[in-house]
DNA sequence: GCCGTTTTCGGCCCGACTGTTTTCAGTCG
C-alpha cells in the first residue's frame, strides 16, 4: 500500500531542494562545475512537463544532466522530501544562512566570510553586523557594500509575505480543486489579487459559496498546511508551506456575488462603490446590497450588484479606482484583449544564444500554440554569459530562420534578435547588421544602476535608432527581488511615440515590464504595445497567459497591441517597414 | 556531476560592473 508514504514532492519542491543543494556548495567552496550540475538538474526539473516523482531511474537519465548521481538524488528526494547530501552540508552550514546567500549583492564567498569571520548565521545577525559597521573590517568589504547590504534587506523586508503571479495562481488553483473534491455543490473561486491578476499578490483568499459548514475543516486539513491560524463556521486561515497565507470564506449562494465582489477588490475600487450605494441611500457590503429598511437590492451576482448601482460589470482586472467606475457608468469601459487574439510572439530564444530548444523546436510548438508567426530573437554579444551573437553570427542565425519560414505553410518565422543596449544607448550591433534582419527587440542587459538622466538618454538613442522596432522589458525590473531601473518613463513613452517604435509588455511571470501602469501610459500616448514571452524554452510560450493579464489590467484592447495583427499587416507596422520611418 | 564519431579523462561560458582596490575579487546575468 502507498497509503502510509508521504506525498511525493511535486516538480518545483524537488528543484528547490537540488538549488538549496548547489548553494550549500557554493559555500562550501566545492568545484564549480559540480555546482553547475547540480543547478542545471534544478532547471529541468522544475522545468518538465511530467511529475518526476513518478519517473523511474532510466527516465530521469534520459533527461539531459541527469546522469547516475543526480537520478539518485532526484528520486531519494521525491521519496523522502530530503536528501542524505543535504543534511551533511547542512551540518557545516545552518540552513537560515541559505536565506542569508539569497540577499541581492551576496554571493557564496562573501557568505561564507561573514560566517567564519563573524559568525554571522542568519538575516538577523547581518542587519546588526551591517548596523554596527563590522563588516567593513573585513577584507574586500567597506562601507558601501554594508550601505548596499542593509538597502537589499530593507527590499526583502518590504516584499516579506509577497508572491509571484503565476506561483500564487498555481498555489490557488489546487486549493480550489481541493476544495471542490470536498463540497461538489459549492461554487469555489479563487477572489483578491490573483482574480485582479496583480503582478505579485500577498495572502490567497478563496470564496466559496453554497459549501456545507465542513468545508473549512477540510481546508485546514489541506496537505501541506504548515500552521492552522484561524479556524471558524464561515472563515478559516492557513499557513502554508512555502509561505502562503491562505485565507477561506465561506457563504450562501444568495449572498456569492456580493461576496465575490467585495473579496475581490481592490480596496479603493469597494470604497468608491459604496460611495456610489451611499449616494443612493443605501449600504454595500459583503453580504449584499441593501436599501435604507435592510430589504436586499442585489448580491447573488456581481452583474447585479453593478447594474442597480447604474453601473456595467467591470472586470476584475480593472478594479483599482484608476477610472473604471467612472467608466462603467458611461458605458465607456474598454474591450480587453484576449489571450486568443494573439497570432505572434515577437521575442524568444534558441540554443544559439541561451535558449534551451532549437529553432525548429520552438517554431513547432509555437505552431501548436495556435501562433502564426514568430520572431527569433537571440542575444547579441555583449551578452557574453548567454552566448550572445557577433554580426555574423547573427546572419547566420536570419539566415536559417527564413530558410525554415519557406518551408512552412500558413506561418512565418521572422529573423530578428535582441540587441543589447550598451551604456552609452548605442547598440551592440552593426546597423547594416541590425538593417538586414526583419525585427529587431533592443533591450537594456547591463548598468542597470545608471542615474535617470543617463538612462533615459540611454533608451531615447536606443529608440531613435533606424532599425529598432521594439523596446524589450524597459525597467529591467525583477519581481520581489530588484527594483525597475532608474527612467523616465514619459520621456521613453514620447520617444516611442515620435519614432513609431513600439513597447513591449514582456510576459515572464519575474518580470512583467512595462507593468501594467505604464503600459497604460503608454496606450494614452498613442504607442502601440507587443505582448511577447521571451521564451527561452518551449514551456514558456504559456507564459503569454500572464503578459495578456498585464495588458488588461493597462486597459489594453485588441487594437493597442501589434502582435495581433496577421503577420502582412504586423509587419507593415513595424517602425521599419513604415512608409517615412 | 555530466558528457563523449576527441568515449572513462579532461573539458565544461565569460564580460561588465561595483567596490574595493592600485591590479583585483566577487557578483550578476
Amino acid at each position: 500500500m502507498t497509503a502510509n508514504l508521504p506525498t511525493p514532492l511535486d516538480n518545483r519542491a524537488i528543484a528547490r531542494v537540488l538549488t538549496e543543494i548547489a548553494m550549500l556548495l557554493e559555500l562550501k567552496g566545492d568545484n564549480p562545475f559540480k555546482i553547475r550540475a547540480y543547478r542545471n538538474g534544478a532547471d529541468v526539473v522544475a522545468n518538465a512537463a511530467e511529475a518526476v516523482a513518478s519517473l523511474d531511474d532510466a527516465g530521469l537519465r534520459a533527461w539531459p544532466g541527469i546522469g547516475k548521481d543526480l537520478a539518485g538524488r532526484i528520486r531519494e528526494i521525491a521519496l523522502t522530501g530530503d536528501c542524505g547530501i543535504k543534511r551533511e552540508l547542512l551540518t557545516e552550514f545552518p540552513a537560515t544562512l541559505l536565506d542569508v546567500m539569497r540577499i541581492q549583492g551576496l554571493g557564496p564567498k562573501t557568505v561564507a566570510m561573514l560566517h567564519k569571520e563573524l559568525r554571522i548565521t542568519s538575516l538577523e545577525d547581518l542587519a546588526l553586523a551591517a548596523r554596527s559597521g563590522r563588516i567593513r573590517a573585513l577584507k574586500g568589504m567597506g562601507a558601501k557594500k554594508e550601505e548596499l547590504i542593509l538597502r537589499a534587506l530593507e527590499e526583502r523586508q518590504r516584499h516579506a509575505g509577497r508572491h509571484k503571479l503565476d506561483r500564487a495562481t498555481e498555489v490557488a488553483d489546487s486549493l480550489v480543486a481541493y476544495l471542490k473534491q470536498h463540497a461538489p455543490g459549492a461554487e469555489v473561486a479563487a477572489v483578491g489579487s490573483v482574480r485582479r491578476g496583480t503582478d505579485t499578490c500577498g495572502d490567497l483568499d478563496i470564496l466559496a459559496a453554497g459549501a456545507d459548514r465542513s468545508l473549512t475543516d477540510a481546508f485546514v486539513a489541506y496537505p501541506g498546511v504548515e500552521r492552522v491560524l484561524g479556524h471558524g463556521d464561515t472563515k478559516a486561515s492557513i499557513l502554508l508551506q512555502g509561505g502562503f497565507q491562505a485565507d477561506l470564506r465561506c457563504v450562501t449562494p444568495d449572498q456569492r456575488g456580493a461576496a465575490l465582489q467585495y473579496f475581490t477588490g481592490s480596496k479603493a475600487h469597494n470604497i468608491a462603490l459604496r460611495d456610489k450605494a451611499l449616494e443612493r441611500g443605501w449600504k454595500l457590503n459583503e453580504y449584499g446590497l441593501f436599501d435604507p429598511k435592510e430589504q436586499p437590492i442585489a448580491g447573488t451576482t456581481e452583474e447585479s450588484i453593478y447594474r442597480a448601482l447604474g453601473l456595467a460589470w467591470i472586470p476584475p482586472e480593472l478594479r483599482e479606482n484608476r477610472g473604471e467606475l467612472e467608466a462603467a457608468a458611461s458605458g465607456a469601459l474598454p474591450s480587453l484583449i484576449e489571450r486568443s487574439d494573439l497570432r505572434g510572439d515577437l521575442h524568444m530564444h534558441t540554443t544559439e544564444s541561451d535558449g534551451r530548444e532549437s529553432l525548429e523546436t520552438m517554431v513547432r510548438a509555437a505552431q501548436e500554440r495556435g501562433l502564426e508567426y514568430i520572431a527569433i530573437t537571440d542575444h547579441s554579444k555583449s551578452l557574453a554569459m548567454a552566448n550572445g551573437l557577433d554580426e555574423t553570427r547573427t546572419l547566420e542565425n536570419a539566415a536559417k530562420a527564413r530558410a525554415l519560414s519557406k518551408t512552412l505553410k500558413g506561418f512565418t518565422v521572422l529573423a530578428g534578435v535582441e540587441c543589447d543596449i550598451l551604456p552609452d544607448g548605442s547598440m551592440d550591433l552593426s546597423d547594416d547588421c541590425l538593417e538586414a534582419l526583419d525585427i529587431v527587440v533592443a533591450s537594456v542587459h547591463s548598468a542597470l544602476q545608471q542615474d535617470e538622466a543617463d538612462m533615459t538618454k540611454r533608451v531615447i538613442k536606443a529608440i531613435e535608432h533606424p532599425s529598432v522596432d521594439i523596446i524589450g522589458h524597459l525597467t529591467g525590473r525583477m519581481l520581489l527581488r530588484r527594483d525597475a531601473s532608474r527612467v523616465n518613463i514619459e520621456k521613453v513613452i514620447d520617444a516611442a511615440k515620435a519614432n513609431g517604435v513600439a513597447m513591449e509588455i514582456n510576459s515572464q511571470p519575474h518580470r512583467l515590464d512595462l507593468c501594467d501602469s505604464h503600459a497604460r501610459l503608454a496606450r494614452d500616448r498613442g504607442v502601440k504595445l507587443v505582448i511577447d514571452t521571451d521564451a527561452h524554452e518551449i514551456h514558456a510560450l504559456g507564459y503569454a497567459r500572464w503578459g495578456v493579464l498585464t495588458a488588461r489590467r493597462a486597459w489594453l484592447g485588441k487594437d493597442d497591441v501589434l502582435n495581433t495583427l496577421p503577420v502582412a499587416a504586423f509587419r507593415r507596422a513595424l517602425r521599419r517597414n513604415r512608409v517615412g520611418a
